[in-house]
DNA sequence: AAGTCGTGGGC
DNA sequence: TGCCCAAGACT
């Protein structure tokens, strides 16, 4: 690793020190540096093809939905089973919202996964099959923002823009010790970011300051002596480099409560599925009351669906607990038995619980149905 | 334009 | 423990 240290102090300009350089030369020896640490530090991932070779852009759409605020270690497997059952844009586009839903199910925001099908439609249809090859054209694709169009134009099609996702980010506002709070710096920092580009390669130059984010400028206790842009990056001069990016305090949610219902008939359990939109839109629940902050458990309960040939309700001792981005949440669990025959009410229905796991269910609705089936 | 939208891991 | 964070998009 070579630090370059060791170039002598200028004396014509004092304050400017040779661990302090941001001459023209340096700045532009930047995108090249960049790139050489990334051929020998870059990380190996399933949706990367190898070093020189071209990127299947259907692999690079779907890796890059999946990591939209959700790591890279959660996305993995995803990523395999979706490859693996549709190998193709086609043959995702050929699939049904629900199938897709059930193979997303635990990974998170689920508008993605609705996004995701109606994107592999759209080109499937309408694109015969072939991805857009320019950022504006995916662009306006369901579910493809800013970030993730330049990415698939850099990475899949070699188009000379630069993404700039949240390693980007704060890469770039240490480098240059951005002291406008996010989001209001985005379109500078987009700016700073594109200074890293050179002439060729854009997609790794992308991936490159993600990799560089991911592991050596990191949000705390970023490893700055082994950066190759540690050579004047304002951030790490200043040593204040972990203040960077300036962001908002934010605010965590009220705590809401409710009560979910887990109906029992023989090896069957009584769900439905939600509303297509909004929070954990288009996925499978056991019944449940409102969620609301300071609900009384009385009226949370009062909510039950109502059932005949159905046993007397039972509360689990405790609570599941589960956080939302912008709220926390605590179910009170009942569980009640069906005798055999039972009706399940308009909108609902008995599923397997042997096949629960190939239910749309998302991970909140997995840890009630466990907490009722326990002990 | 600020709020909405999941989940798991790290410290 | 509680809080922050992770390859953002949509409204």
């Amino acid at each position: 690793m070579s630090l370059a240290g060791a170039a002598p102090r200028r004396k014509q300009s004092p304050v400017i020190t040779a661990e302090h350089d941001t001459s023209d030369a340096l700045l532009r020896a930047r995108p090249a540096a960049l790139l050489a640490w990334y051929d020998r530090h870059r990380r190996t991932l399933p949706w990367r093809a190898p070093p020189g070779a071209t990127a299947d852009p259907y692999a690079v759409w779907l890796s890059e939905i999946m990591l939209q605020q959700t790591t890279v270690r959660a996305v993995g497997p995803y990523f395999d089973k979706f490859m693996a059952r549709w190998p193709t844009v086609t043959a995702l586009g050929e699939a049904s919202l629900d199938d897709v839903l059930k193979m997303w199910a635990g990974l998170g925001y689920y508008s993605r996964a609705r996004n995701l099908h109606a994107c592999a439609v759209a080109v499937t249809r309408q694109h015969g099959g072939r991805f857009p090859d320019t950022e504006e054209g995916l662009r306006a694709l369901p579910g493809v923002g800013p970030y993730t169009a330049a990415a698939i134009a850099a990475i899949a099609f070699s188009r000379r823009t630069m993404p700039v996702d949240g390693n980007i980010e704060r890469v770039v506002s240490r480098l240059y010790a951005v002291e406008d709070e996010l989001p209001k710096a985005k379109p500078r920092i987009k700016a700073l970011a594109e200074t890293l580009l050179g002439p060729s390669r854009a997609g790794d130059s992308a991936q490159a300051l993600m990799d560089l984010g991911a592991t050596i400028c990191t949000p705390k206790k970023p490893a700055c002596a082994l950066c190759p842009l540690m050579q004047g990056c304002t951030a790490r001069l200043r040593g204040d480099a972990e203040s960077f990016p300036r962001k908002a305090p934010k605010k965590t949610g009220t705590l809401r409560r409710g009560a979910a219902f887990v109906v029992i008939r023989g090896d069957q359990v009584l769900v439905r599925s939600r509303p297509a939109k909004g929070l954990l839109g288009g996925m499978t629940e056991v019944p449940n009351s409102d969620w609301l902050p300071d609900q009384d458990e009385a009226a949370a309960k009062a909510q039950a669906p109502a059932l005949k040939g159905v046993s007397r309700w039972h509360r689990k001792a405790g609570v599941v607990s589960h956080v939302f981005t912008h709220f926390p949440l605590e179910l009170a669990v009942y569980v009640a038995h069906a005798a055999a025959g039972t009706r399940a009410p308009t909108g609902m229905r008995w599923t397997q619980i042997s096949t629960l796991s190939d239910e749309a269910l998302p991970n909140l609705m997995r840890k009630v149905i466990a907490h009722g089936l326990g002990d």
